[in-house]
DNA sequence: TCTGGGGTCCTAGGACCC
DNA sequence: TCTGGGGTCCTAGGACCC
């Protein structure tokens, strides 16, 4: 056990299979079965059905043809928020140096509590207990003296397990691991470095620095060997705030009409807007996403001089940067749109970001009336193309 | 039944300013 | 008229994560 100060005091939480264990949670007859939350594509699935070998991400059929006896489940995206939350109350009572990552995990730093709450892995185990019992979900914590080896631990114990990697030992836990293992290491990555031999932690460990950034580029060269030497300085950070924020929406193979992807993208900026507006935060860089037939992508943005969280003010210059990627869209077949906006704003949005310009403001109307010709009067009030969801703002009429 | 939806960070070139 | 370095912002693309 360690008593020193500069001990394992920082845990990474990884709530396991999450999205599954919430369903198995609520629907006992999920329980001990393969489960697969989301139909095109698997969102999530229970350790049963990795055991088949279905993973996230994975198309629905292939999944399927895995693991025949797969329970699919529709997701509950409101059911997995709350559960969130109730996670995430446990880690604050806990500790108040809580660094939320994702829906799903956070690092907590409990370096200052050894006096009351006793030594990190004694508090560790308390954490996962009570997850289990306060809010019935299974939870993996790695502990460790810094942020990277925390999430690697935790990752190497999942699926409901605890691992502490002592101080003493972080390099012999480190070396022997797979490169894919770290943190930053992805698909490219990991076959750009076992391409030239380096198969393991220790194999990039005994590379200089150069030779890395030489390989991999300034950031990552630097970040992967500070990793593979077990240097990480990083403090939890507590409230970070999200830097941009943006929705999406899978089309399909078949053609798209402009009237079509105007609806579309009028749908997408209604969600952003309405979102932004709850969060209380603007923004000002506008960016228009493309996938393509051939799953190539392209981005287009626009930065406005003033923030805003108006659907009208984003709306037109997502129009304008749709407009301009029409040759693009023309040529290849578009599968995917998406916006999103970023360089966001703290404070409560101004007014309206765009002077009122009389043209633009004719254009977005005409636009919206050639959407409810084609779709009917009521499509995008009633959100029929936008899956179904009734109060959507639009359409915005002239002031 | 080939491919979801939400994000983060980094790089590189060009415009612009001092 | 030509030349320099440094800094910031914007745009586009790419890798990665859950």
């Amino acid at each position: 056990m360690f008593v020193s100060l500069g001990g394992a005091t920082i845990l990474h939480a990884d709530l396991d299979a999450f999205y599954a264990s919430v369903e198995q949670r609520d629907d006992p007859r999920l329980r001990g079965r393969p489960v697969i939350v989301g139909a095109g594509v698997v969102l999530a699935c229970s350790y049963e059905a990795k055991a088949y070998g279905v993973r996230t991400a994975m198309n629905g059929g292939q999944a399927m043809r895995r693991c025949p006896g797969a329970i699919v489940v529709e997701p509950r995206m409101s059911a997995y928020s709350e559960a969130s939350k109730a996670v995430f109350k446990v880690f604050e009572d806990t500790t108040p140096l809580v660094e939320g990552l994702s829906i799903d995990e956070a690092f907590l730093d409990v370096g200052g509590l050894r006096k009351i709450r006793g030594t990190p892995v004694e508090i560790a185990r308390r954490l996962r207990a009570e997850v289990l019992s306060r809010v019935g979900l299974p939870i993996t914590v790695g502990v460790a003296r810094t942020k990277f080896l925390a999430k690697v631990a935790s990752g190497v114990a999942k699926p409901d397990g605890l691992l502490e990697v002592a101080p003493d030992r972080e390099l012999e836990f480190l070396h022997p691991l797979d490169v894919s293992r770290l943190w930053g290491v992805g698909e490219v990555t990991a076959e750009k470095l076992r391409s030239r031999g380096l198969a393991k932690v220790g194999d990039v460990a005994i590379l200089p620095e150069a030779a890395l950034v030489a390989m991999l580029g300034r950031a990552s060269g630097r970040h992967l060997h500070a990793l593979a030497h077990n240097r990480d300085p990083r403090p939890i950070e507590v409230g970070r705030r999200r830097r941009s924020i943006g929705s999406q929406r899978a089309l399909g193979r078949s053609p798209k009409s402009p009237a079509t992807l105007d609806a579309v993208l009028a749908g997408l900026v209604d969600r952003v807007s309405r979102r932004m507006r709850n969060a209380g935060r603007s923004g000002r860089t506008v960016t228009l996403r493309l996938r393509f037939d051939d799953f190539t992508r392209a981005t287009r943005s626009h930065t406005l001089p003033q923030a805003t969280d108006q659907t009208r003010a984003i709306l037109i210059t997502a129009r304008a940067l749709l407009r301009a990627a029409q040759p693009l869209i023309a040529a290849q077949g578009i599968t995917m749109i998406g916006i999103s906006v970023g360089n966001l704003e703290n404070e409560a949005a101004l007014q309206l970001a765009l002077p009122f310009d009389k043209a633009a403001n004719n254009e977005l109307d005409s636009a919206l009336d050639q959407v409810k010709d084609k779709f009917g009067t009521d499509a995008i009030t009633r959100g029929i193309l936008l899956g179904k969801r009734p109060g959507l703002e639009m359409p915005m009429l002239p002031d």
